[in-house]
DNA sequence: TCGAAATTGTGAAATAATGCACATGATTTG
DNA sequence: CAAATCATGTGCATTATTTCACAATTTCGA
């Protein structure tokens, strides 16, 4: 289940925030960034930020800063997005659509390739994007096929086992799992789950501690 | 012993992730269910489901296990999800369309009763759901008459900033952010951010140590 | 050229979270 | 009714993560 490693996730994944407002900086001509500035705007501590990228080797001059472009590009290299990946979706819904259509995937070097449903009724719609929506036994031949890198599953619960299995057996490497249940994934396969009402229930928690004068994190 | 002082966060999450097999136990009328059957379900440690109900209660009966019914119900005290939230959205493009007629939040209580967009050219469009969608300019007014609990952004980037202001002057106290940009907040106001791509980045990470042959979690 | 200011990189301390292992109490069985 | 079994609750050791604090390095201005 886990190996060892010595890279924190949390680590992996404020990489991922730092390089937003880099990506900024970069668009507006910033070429110089502080530890201490791009952790004000990630909203994490200094130290943090400088012992993340220490994971990783040394990109900054002391005294000075880091290139912001130079920053950006390092980070791409080590969290691999330098990079266009390949995504196939299974479960066309409303959020399965809107997946497909994010903007913002696009602009981080993301490309659908292909469009599943389980209902096989919604087989042959074209989308906007241009892909059309296929049967989901087609998933192990045109996933392989197409040398397709990652899933997104976007079914209802009750079929996102069925949809992982099908991804399974076109032996994608990762699964971003936007359902409601945790799926079983043979270890060749990585599953990363987005449960969305999760977070309001976060959200929803801390305010009610709030409200009743308790003590929070 | 209930303690409430220094409740992880990692905690919460867990108990919300812990609430979905135990709907679906209450469902299928398993009355009595284990922390290592609940456990598995969820991925985690049996000692650590013991641990987190634990900071708030015995809820269990040892040499038996918990009543999923009781223990479902308890848990959605806990986190303040056994009441109706109310919710507003700002930013109706592809995402928010889809938000809004998500299922799984009316299935959990979570009401949209306001949409609005900053482009005041999409007010007036009426939603499947029923709603008008309104401009932007509306929020302070209509948050604060309506008392609403909640305000996901589902804007660009660029514009997420400002939503939440007028969130903001609407005293509204809990936001979901989806944009790609962390909003600065007042203390009184809640923000849980998910960044989208951010897990994909995640994802690849983990697939390119994987390749490479390194160590990885 | 020197000293002050800025800012990184990092060992070590502090804090946080997890998991083991076992005492405890319930239930079942012979 | 005793023994075996099961599963919770929890003290404590372990592991993971964050933060501090400071030496090292660069820049700038007088």
């Amino acid at each position: 289940m886990t190996k060892r490693s010595k890279i924190p996730s949390p680590t992996i994944e404020r990489l991922a925030l730092y390089s937003r407002p880099l990506q900024s900086f970069v668009e507006s001509d910033t070429p110089i960034v502080s530890s201490e500035k791009l952790a004000e705007l990630c909203g994490v501590n200094p130290a943090q930020v400088r012992k993340d990228l220490a994971y990783f080797g040394e990109f900054g001059v002391r005294g000075v800063g880091y290139d912001a472009q130079e920053l950006l590009r390092e980070i791409k290299r080590i969290l691999g997005t330098d990079r266009e990946w390949t995504i196939c979706i299974v479960g066309m819904g409303n959020l399965g659509m809107s997946l497909v259509e994010n903007d913002n995937f696009r602009k981080r070097g993301y490309r659908f390739v292909a469009a599943f449903d389980l209902d096989s009724r919604k087989a042959g719609r074209r989308l906007p994007c241009g892909l059309a929506i296929q049967p989901a036994c087609n998933i192990p031949e045109q996933v392989r096929g197409l040398g397709v890198d990652l899933g997104i599953i976007t079914t209802p619960s009750r079929e996102a086992q069925r949809a992982a299995e099908l991804l399974f057996k076109a032996n994608i490497k990762g699964i971003l799992n936007f359902s409601a249940t945790q799926v079983r994934a043979p270890e060749c396969c990585i599953i990363e789950n987005v449960d969305l009402s999760v977070k309001l229930e976060n959200l929803v928690y801390h305010l009610e501690t709030l409200y009743k004068g308790m003590p929070m994190k």
